[in-house]
DNA sequence: GTCTTATGACTACATGCGTGGTCATATTAT
DNA sequence: ATAATATGACCACGCATGTAGTCATAAGAC
């Protein structure tokens, strides 16, 4: 389980959401605010194949991209990292704070209770 | 605001729970598991200084290092930036992938029922 | 058919991070 | 007093990351 940066994230979120783009259709696709240099995306496309993230098919003189590992499952497997790093482990203490810094919507705590309803069986 | 690595988390936290505590003490508390040399945990101290987050104060030939910026208000921050990164910014789907890969145990949830019926008023 | 453009392959380079070595010096043990 | 040890200051080094440049080539523009 190579670590996937920050950066290359971002890449992953525009390929989890259509795969099989090419690299230039990555570089439009993340357009808004990122402003990175085709050849910087194609850098991080090539690191992400490295890693065994994303795998290449061939379309004539270019290559498509398609994920190799699904989106649930990395960042549910993120989520459960960043918890151990940072709050031994602790989901409460977690969403403590995201309520005291004000990260949770109404919506969210909605959501919340849902999930714990469903949970508790 | 400077990052912080995970290595470097691992002595902060060990100085929010006891400050005041000179380099050779913070390597003998991170004692389990944690093997590092004392000579690498002297570099995450100075580098900790550097960035800000921690101060020293002299104590005869050696240095006694204290937090300079707090835990709690640290946490919320790093819980923030993560659900920006990796769930753009929406928590509840994070609490959905912990409940998911059962990273919740009962008293997480317990607690965090607790914490909705506050949030509710 | 030549010029421009898009694409992949390879290379570069500064900064951060994990890991610890060297050196000079101060303190403690004997 | 001398030897072993602890401490800070400075240095090293390889890998990851962010950010692209160069080069060869293929394909489309005219």
């Amino acid at each position: 389980m190579t670590q996937i940066s920050a950066s290359e994230l971002e890449v992953m979120d525009v390929l989890w959401a259509r795969p099989g783009l090419a690299a230039s259709d990555v570089h439009d696709a993340l357009g808004d605010g990122r402003d990175w240099n085709v050849r910087t995306v194609k850098t991080f496309l090539a690191r992400l194949v490295e890693k065994g993230a994303l795998r290449t098919v061939e379309d004539g003189r270019r290559y498509l991209y398609y994920p190799v590992i699904k989106e649930d499952e990395y960042k549910a497997e993120a989520a459960t990292q960043f918890i151990d790093r940072v709050f031994s482990g602790r989901a409460a203490p977690l969403v403590a704070h995201l309520a005291d810094s004000r990260g949770l919507t109404r919506d969210d705590i909605a959501a919340l209770e849902k999930l714990l309803g469903e949970l508790k069986k």
